[in-house]
DNA sequence: CTAATTCCTGCCATATAGA
DNA sequence: TCTATATGGCAGGAATTAG
């Protein structure tokens, strides 16, 4: 066999190259396959970058749908943080900002940006350069490095080498505008020197130098995520185990027995798997230990809030005092009693630490682990038959610990599905969202049927095809909602902030305001809503148009709202009592679907009629007999809110479709009619 | 503190797609 | 045609915001 020279080429630039190119992708939203969102921005991405750099993203992708919420971390910072991804830079940051972003860069287990805060203090102490950089507390252990947090420890590359010997001087250097910058040395640049046209293709190999022990040090979400099998049971956790700020992530776990494993219990890591709930207590006025909570995430809770506040924290006036006769949750007794309890924020925390007598406390927003923010949680329990009245208290699922998930003993396996049974309520939140939850099955038991997943990513359709057999269509995945069934009814919870649902279509609806798939922008001004209903209700107020009309005085109002209360106030009836006090006139503004009303007053006034979908050029006769010629001459277009399905699809149409109308025609202000400020001028459309 | 506004969610009617 | 699902309007309570 003739031998042969073996050559081997580097293309040193091919990851800066690379990184650029992706950069580039996402700048354009090719391909990008997640959005995050942020207070109330959304940044869009690719999974596998974020979850190549990020060891929180790691985690979370694992569960997580296409939208995931973060609710610790503000969003500009996020942005900062998304560009060092994309970028491996960080240019120019504020220096305000930067204790934030160092915070931010741990929370979500981006070791260099985590990292930087060690070169941060050396300057502001003055206290000499070499201390304890990434170089030193990161152990040589290169598998850590951010962008491949699993693994490859085994793969010395020349430029993790180079990284190693570079580690000394090359650690992140703040410049004097406070910028950071690891700049690789190919071009040999100095390090404060930011040339980032050509810098951004090199530089991110060396971002590697920095991952770290953080990740090391803490337990990774990953860690996290498999609980370790030995790990206390939750209910004897004395206590919540601080919260590893990165490892607040969890929408939801898999817990798919045959996927666990007890390999990460090395973890001696003084925590144990976070549990995604971490709410706080809204009342409670101490603030997020770091404070960087912005107003709006104070009652969202974060990882440090969860890290600092811990469920004894919870102001005693608002919740049950202990010796209340305590409601446990998970007992379907609790729901059987019907106990209404105080609304409040909790801190729960996670592996099922919360104490078994939380369950007093109804949390009203609870944040799970930075994804999402509210929660209703008011459980009471009154007759199933008014499913109102019953919801869920969620906080008892998500609460919980996966160890015992874990543990649990595989009952049977039926139809490739698991059946264990918890013997808490806390337990279930490990649950993959695929996983149906049957409550009830004994006192504070629950079986749960766990699709056996060979692959993770079809898992949840094999579920749904196993456990639907009689669904014609179900989606294949719905990754959008857990169901806990509860006495034989089902509860649809949302994923991303564990709301419950009884209709399942409202949760769809709810979810929305998750991934603002569907975007409902305002004809008339700029907002964009994430439900129709909100947008018909928000355009209303531009028409101005008075649908509600009180039936005793004849005024007219704007909405329910202030129909009803006018009703309370100056007549001081009840509106939602048996007897109708007020009309509802069909709308003249706006082309929305109409619905052939019921005879909904008590005097027979007429809320009439008959505008249905696609029957928009039917007459509508108002109350006083009026015809409203809708649409007589304009053929359907495929024009509004009255197509709906079509509408809905193509939500963001709005301009095309409205295009012709211009919105001065919609109203103008009429001072003639007595009562009312505008007078309404039907669009030719109409 | 009160009123106004917005949000939320069960329920319902309607439209549509697939079997 | 039937069924499941999507869509969105409505009611009315709750939460939030504004004055």
């Amino acid at each position: 066999m003739e031998t042969k020279k073996l050559i081997t080429a580097t293309d040193t630039q091919y990851s800066g190259i690379l990184l650029n190119a992706l950069n580039d992708q996402r700048m354009q939203g090719l391909y990008c396959d997640v959005t995050v969102i942020v207070e109330d921005r959304k940044f869009r991405a690719h999974r596998n970058i974020l979850s190549a750099c990020s060891t929180y993203f790691h985690q979370l992708f694992s569960v997580a749908g296409q939208v995931v919420e973060l609710n610790f971390i503000k969003a500009d910072i996020f942005a900062e943080i998304l560009n060092y991804i994309y970028s491996s830079r960080i240019v120019r940051v504020r220096c305000d900002m930067l204790e934030e972003l160092i915070k931010s860069g741990k929370l979500l287990g981006v070791p260099f940006i985590a990292e930087l805060g060690i070169p941060l203090s050396q300057v502001k102490s003055i206290s000499g350069a070499g201390g304890k950089d990434g170089s030193t507390d990161a152990p040589p252990n290169p598998d850590q490095k951010a962008p491949e947090p699993q693994k490859s420890t085994d793969n010395p590359s020349p430029s993790t080498t180079k990284i190693k010997a570079d580690v000394e001087t090359e650690m992140p250097v703040i410049t004097e505008s406070f910028s950071l910058s690891s700049d690789d040395q190919k071009d040999k640049k100095a390090p404060g020197s930011k040339d980032q046209a050509s810098e951004k293709e090199e530089d991110d190999d060396d971002d590697v130098i920095f991952c770290s022990e953080i990740v090391a040090s803490k337990q990774t979400p990953a860690e996290r995520k498999v609980p370790a099998q030995s790990q206390t049971p939750p209910d004897n956790e004395p206590e919540v185990k601080k919260v590893t700020p990165a490892g607040q992530v969890q929408v939801s776990q898999n817990y798919l027995p045959s996927n666990q494993q007890t390999s990460k219990n090395t973890s001696s890591a003084p925590q144990k798997f976070i549990p995604p709930v971490n709410t706080n207590i809204s009342q409670n006025p101490t603030p997020p230990a770091n404070g960087f909570l912005s107003p709006t995430t104070q009652k969202q809770g974060t990882p440090n809030a969860v890290q600092n506040q811990h469920s004894q924290n919870i102001t005693p006036g608002n919740t049950l005092p202990q010796q209340k006769p305590v409601v446990n949750y998970n007992s379907p007794k609790a729901h059987q009693i019907g106990i209404v309890q105080p609304k409040t924020e909790v801190i729960f925390h996670g592996n099922g630490l919360c104490p078994p007598n939380s369950s007093v406390v109804t949390p009203k927003h609870i944040s799970f682990d930075g994804v999402q923010k509210k929660q209703v949680v008011t459980f009471t329990q009154g007759s199933p038959s008014k499913p109102g009245e019953f919801k869920i208290k969620i906080a008892d699922v998500v609460s919980g610990s996966k160890d015992s998930i874990k543990d649990a003993e595989p009952r049977r396996i039926i139809d490739g599905k698991k059946i264990i049974t918890l013997d808490t309520a806390s337990e279930i939140e490990g649950l993959s969202t695929g996983c149906k939850v049957y409550a009830n099955i004994g006192e504070d038991t629950y079986d749960i049927v766990i699709p056996i997943k060979e692959d993770p990513e079809e898992g949840e359709a094999k579920l749904d095809l196993d456990e639907f057999p009689n669904r014609k269509r179900m989606k294949l995945k719905h990754d959008d909602h857990y169901e806990l069934i509860v006495d034989g009814r089902v509860y649809y919870i949302c994923i991303v902030c564990k709301r419950s649902y009884v209709c399942l279509t409202s949760l769809r609806r709810h979810f929305n305001v998750h991934s603002w798939e569907k975007k409902y922008p305002c004809r008339y001004c700029e907002r964009v809503f994430p439900l129709a209903e909100y947008r018909t209700k928000h355009e209303i107020h531009h028409t101005g148009e008075r649908r509600y009309q009180c039936l005793t005085c004849g005024s007219s109002f704007i909405n329910y709202q202030v129909m009803a209360s006018h009703i309370r106030s100056v007549h001081s009836l009840d509106p939602s009592g048996d007897s109708k006090l007020y009309r509802l006139n069909p709308c003249k503004t706006l082309q929305i679907r109409q619905y052939a009303y019921v005879n909904n007053s008590v005097d027979g006034a007429i809320n009439v009629p008959v505008i249905m979908d696609g029957g928009i050029n039917v007459p509508v006769i108002n109350d006083g007999g009026i015809v409203y010629d809708i649409d007589q001459d304009k053929p359907q277009q495929p024009a509004s809110e009255g197509n709906h399905a079509n509408s809905a699809q193509k939500p963001v149409n709005w301009d095309d479709i409205f295009l012709q109308q211009s919105n001065q025609n919609m109203f103008k202000p009429n001072t003639s009619e007595g009562g009312t400020e505008f007078e309404f001028v039907i669009p030719e459309s109409y």
